[in-house]
Formats: structure tokens, sequence, C-alpha cells
DNA sequence: GACAAGCACTCCCGTGACGAGAGTGCTAAT
DNA sequence: ATTAGCACTCTCGTCACGGGAGTGCTTGTC
């Protein structure tokens, strides 16, 4: 068999086998140990047979001649594949869910639980980031002169986003108050990115009857008082520590706990394999292609939706020897916990 | 000599000599080592006895027999009290900081550029924390009605900070303006402690003859609305992956990156070791009275004042073995620009 | 043809022996 | 007071060795 699908039973059956006990024992694994396990009795030698078909067929790799089997990525993915989605939470899991948002109103505040949850049930790295919301609509804006060329810029989005930046501008507390006055009054209600377009619109058309008003706000717009854009994200990553069992070189430890501290990279990973269309959990096996420190690592995560509009998303991290099953679930619980809290009170 | 001070001039040298090799290789240093190195020619036997001397004085101590010495706790103290304050950072190394800091004017992200530059330069764990400031004067609140039972508030401190909370309340916009309308015209400028306090007083006082106005100020002050306290500080630990390459330990690795991802214990620590009233760094070492994970770990650390009140701190976390004059002189070099920085634009 | 049994072979890994290297403590000599 | 010398200790790297686990292949059986 040559790159065929392993369509049949046998095969199947065989290949989950590997991946679950390699996930369960993280050594490769044995046509002996396969053989104890398998419920129809099979010979360690069929097995075998069959082991050398799947490793034709690119599912299974040998560390060296004589040691048993590991997985490749593309065995992971079939695994993924054909795991039924019908696998429900323990309640214990539910319970420390539950337990640890219950009553956070705070979006901020819900995707640093979680983020702390994810990791804590699945023993890897939890994520959770909050997008800033160029769709979300504006409430407030609110700018304040701290001192000399120093401006206070806050922007409160209905959903209950605080974005607060200080700005290099020399303009007084009365022009400041006249431009949020201005803002506020008209485009509350607006999504950010409508506002800073009609904004930008106005600005150029208007420009040869500028008022004071107008000029500061044009200042405030141009140094980014208003911005609501990629950069305005925040990033809970937490159970780095939990790496440290699962890794044996220390070298490609270090550059893990590297990368993940470097929050816009967990950003980019995020944002470069979940988008707002998918519907369900997503399992990207593989980080190699996006981040070379994390090859061998996977990543199981679903967006964060609120009426349609993605508000962030949410993530486990861990190598591709995690428990997919659980995980999967886990995320999914969540996810659809979020869904419905936030929801329920627009 | 039993526990006596080494205060002889060539135990100290002999000492400091120790810690320093000790600092730059990493292993016990022997007596041989010390004599090539020791620029008054003395002999490894000379240096032995020295030797001896201080390991029974509780300086030094030994992993078995036939090791080299290990500088004990007291021993890196008494190192540390005899630097001279008097070097100063390489022109790089401040570049690195200029660079990192310059243009900066928002104290959070100041505060996270500089836990990342102190990590990058230290090669250690670079900590960084802004509280909430209960000393802080108050600029403005903002309240928004968000959805079903659900209130934001925005503080807004004169010196940029803004913290907001989500609360469960249910109160119309018009109430929640009215009440920050009273806040904002009675008590702009106040401390947030003054403020709270005074608020207290007016609440408990005038308790029979309220109106509608100071009963929605009641329930938003209960509900925290208006809460600096110390749970709302903002910390950054970054270079956590610094010391993979120092621990060889892991179940000891493990421990320390969990402590670290426990912000709250990261900011118990430094307030245990920081005070308002010290003018300097600060050396502590020997963590495990605070905290039992961080054992042989030290922190070098510096409170940042604005006008005389504590607003924050920075420090430096790393084991024992760690480069002290070069961190000292760091952390120093920040605590200062951040003096100036803040203080020049007040 | 599917499965099983047997067998020779490969490779890893833990164990114990061994010697080099580094360091100590002590004593005797300067 | 210092130092040279010396016997002793402890660690660590290397190497040989054998057990264990696993493979591939060949042959045999239903």
């Amino acid at each position: 068999m040559q790159s065929g699908q392993p369509i049949g039973e046998r095969e199947r059956e065989i290949l989950t086998a590997i991946v679950e006990t390699f996930i369960a024992t993280g050594e490769p694994v044995g046509s002996r140990t396969l053989a104890r396990a398998n419920r129809e009795g099979l010979s360690p030698a069929t097995i075998r047979n069959v082991m050398a078909d799947l490793a034709d067929a690119g599912f299974l790799e040998q560390p060296h001649t004589s040691a048993g089997r590991v997985p490749s990525s593309e065995a992971y993915r079939y695994y993924v594949e054909q795991l039924t989605g019908k696998a429900r939470l323990s309640h214990e899991d539910e319970n420390i869910i539950q337990d640890s948002l219950h009553g956070v109103a705070d979006v901020q505040e819900f995707m640093e639980r979680t983020s702390h949850v994810l990791s804590l049930i699945s023993h890897n790295v939890g994520v959770a980031v909050a997008v800033g919301g160029p769709k979300n609509a504006l409430e407030h804006v609110y700018f304040s002169r701290l001192g000399d060329q120093k401006v206070l810029a806050v922007v409160v989005t209905r959903s209950g986003l605080v974005r607060d930046r200080v700005l290099r501008l020399d303009l007084s507390q009365a022009d400041l108050d006249g431009a949020a006055r201005f803002i506020n009054e008209n485009f509350r209600g607006w999504t950010m990115d409508a506002m800073r377009a009609e904004l930008a619109r106005r600005l150029e058309q208007e420009r040869s009857e500028y008022d004071r008003m107008m000029a500061s706000v044009e200042q405030l717009y141009r140094q980014g008082a208003l911005a609501a854009d990629d950069a305005a994200q925040t990033v809970y990553v937490e159970g780095a520590a939990n790496l440290v069992a699962g890794e044996q070189d220390r070298q490609r430890l270090q550059e893990l706990l590297q990368t993940l501290e470097e929050k816009q990279k967990v950003v980019a990973l995020l944002g470069a394999y979940l988008d707002a269309k998918q519907e369900a959990v997503r399992v990207v096996i593989g980080l190699d292609q996006a981040m070379p420190s994390m090859r061998n690592f996977v990543l199981i995560g679903a967006p964060v939706r609120v009426g349609g509009e993605v508000m962030g998303s949410l993530a486990v991290i861990g190598p591709t020897r995690i428990d997919y099953q659980h995980a999967i679930t886990t995320v999914s619980y969540i996810a659809r916990l979020f869904d419905k809290l936030l929801n329920e009170s627009e």
C-alpha cells in the first residue's frame, strides 16, 4: 500500500490505538503492547504487517529501527478527524469552569479567567484574546489633558471595552472637551470603523472651512486617539509552566517560552488559523508553518462571536501529544458558554 | 575563627573573589583556581586555610568533601554590601534602555517596556508594577449602562491611569449620569483615598435625607466602582524563559514559572520588600522567607515615586548567582530615568 | 490470502568498573 | 605565617556488557 488511504477498518482501528497509547504513554508503541490491548486478539505479527503498511502510507514514523512507532502529523490529523464530537465534559471539569467564570461581567476579566481555566483543565497553555473591536459600537470618548504635551484618550465601546492611551499633543482642556462632545454627539452608536471612515471623509472634504474644534478633532484623529485596530488587543496566556513537564529539550523549551511571551506572536497564530466563519472548534496540527519554534505543537481553538462579529478567540496550545478529545470538548464548552453569556446581555 | 566577621583584608578579598568567580562560572570554586587569579600570588594552601575559616564563619558551603566552595547567602549579602555604588552602565545598555523607553508617555506602557528591557539586559526576569494609586488625584469618572444589570465604571486619575470594571447593577443611564456629575463636580482633584473617605462619611451622615441621586452614588460606591485598592494593580513580568538556562532541576523550574505566573504573588513579593522610604535600590537575598518556591532567588528592586508618592516599583528577579553589580546599576538607572520623566511632566 | 509462529538481528539503556581530574585536610618544613 | 607535599575523597566521563523491546522476514497453517 503506497500513500493510499488506510480505509480498511482494521487499519483505522490500529492507527487510532497507536495514537491513543502514544498520547497516554509518550513512548513509541510496539506491536506487542498493541496486541495485548487489542480486543480482537490479533497477534503481534499481524499488527506488525499493518503497521508496516501504515508507515508506508506516511502515518507512522520510527525513531530508529527496532523501536516502536510514533504517529506522524498526518496520523494526528486523521485521528482528530474521526473523533466523534459526542464526548461530554466531565462534571468535575464543568464545575471548575462554572465556578471560575461565574458572575463575571467584564469581557477582559472573562478572557483572563478563560485562559487560566483552560490551562488548568487541559494542563497545557491556555490562551484568550479580546480583539479591539473595529466593528464595536462606540459608546463614549473622553479626553483629558495630563500635562505638557500629554493628552489621555479614553474610548469606551458599547460592549464594555475600554481603551486608553496617552498621546503627545498640546491641546487645552477646552479644546479637548469640544472635540469629545462633537464625537460623542455625532458618532455614538457607530461602529469604530464607520466612525473613523466618516471622520476621515469629513476632515478631507471640509478642510477649507475648518473651525478650531475640527482642528482639534483632526489632531486627535491623526495621533490615533480613536484607533481600534489590531494593536488594540489584549492577550492572556497562561500555563506556560505546564510545558516544562512535557518538553525534554531545554533549548527548545526556552524557545517555546520565549515565543509565548511575545504576545503578538500568539495573536498572529490565532489570527492565522481562526476565522469568523468557522462554526466549531478548529484543530491545527503542526504550527511550524506559521512559527518555526512551534513545530510539533498544535492549536485547538475557537472564535468568540457577539452578534456575528468576532470579539476574540480562545485556544489551548500544547504538544502534538495532547488529549485531543478533552481539549476539544473543553474549548467547545467554554466557547458556547461565552456565546450564551455575552449574547444574552445584549 | 567562629562566626566572627571576616574583617581581615585578605579574607575580604578572597571572599569577593570566590563570589565573583562562582557567579561567573557557576561551579564550586577551588583553592587552585583562586590562587591563579590572585594577584598577590598566594599559594593554594594558604588560600585553603582562609577558606576553611570562611566556611567556619558561615560564608562558604561545600557540596561534598573534595569539591570546591560555594558562597552562602551570607556571603552574597556581604558581597553586595561592599560593592561600590560607583559602577556605570555601559553605553550599549544605556542605548537599549533609551531606545526602548523613548517617547513613551503612558505609564502603563512605560511599565510594560520597563519589564521587557529589564529582562533583556539582565538576562533574568524583569518585573514592573503600577499600583492603583490610592493617593492619586481623581480626574474623572464615567458610568455607562451596558445592558441588563450591567454598568461599566471608568475612573481616570490625574496621572493618566485608567481603571475600568463592570458591575452588576441596575441603574438607568440618567441615574448614572447624575451620579457621575456629582462625583466629578465635587471630588475632582481629590485623592482617591480622600474621596472615598469623604463619600463614606456623607453617605453615613445624610442617610435620612437621601435623594435619588445619592442612592445611585451609594450603590456604585458599594459595588466598588471607585475602588483604587491593591487589587487595582497592573503587573508586567517578562523574561521568565531566561530561567530555563539557569535552573537545572526541572521540578523546581516548573514551580518557579508557576509562581511567576501568579501575578499577585509577584506583587506581594515586591510589596513585602520595597517601601516608599528607601532611597536607592534594594537587594533582597533569599526570597524563600516570603515565598518557598523562590529559595535561592534574589530580588533587586526599587520603588518608583511621583511627587513623593509610590506609583509602582520595578525589579529584577534572578538566582543568587546573578551579576549583582550589573543588575543594581540597571535598576537604579531606570528608576532614576523614571523619576526624571514622570516628574518633569507634572 | 489472511493470520500466526519462530527466529535472527538491531538498537537502546541501565549497570558496574575504571581512571582521570579536581579538590581537600593535614603535616612538616621554611 | 606561609608553603610544599602527600594521601585521600568524590565526581564524572568512558567503555564494555547484557537484558529488553521491537522489527523484518520466512515459513507454516487454516
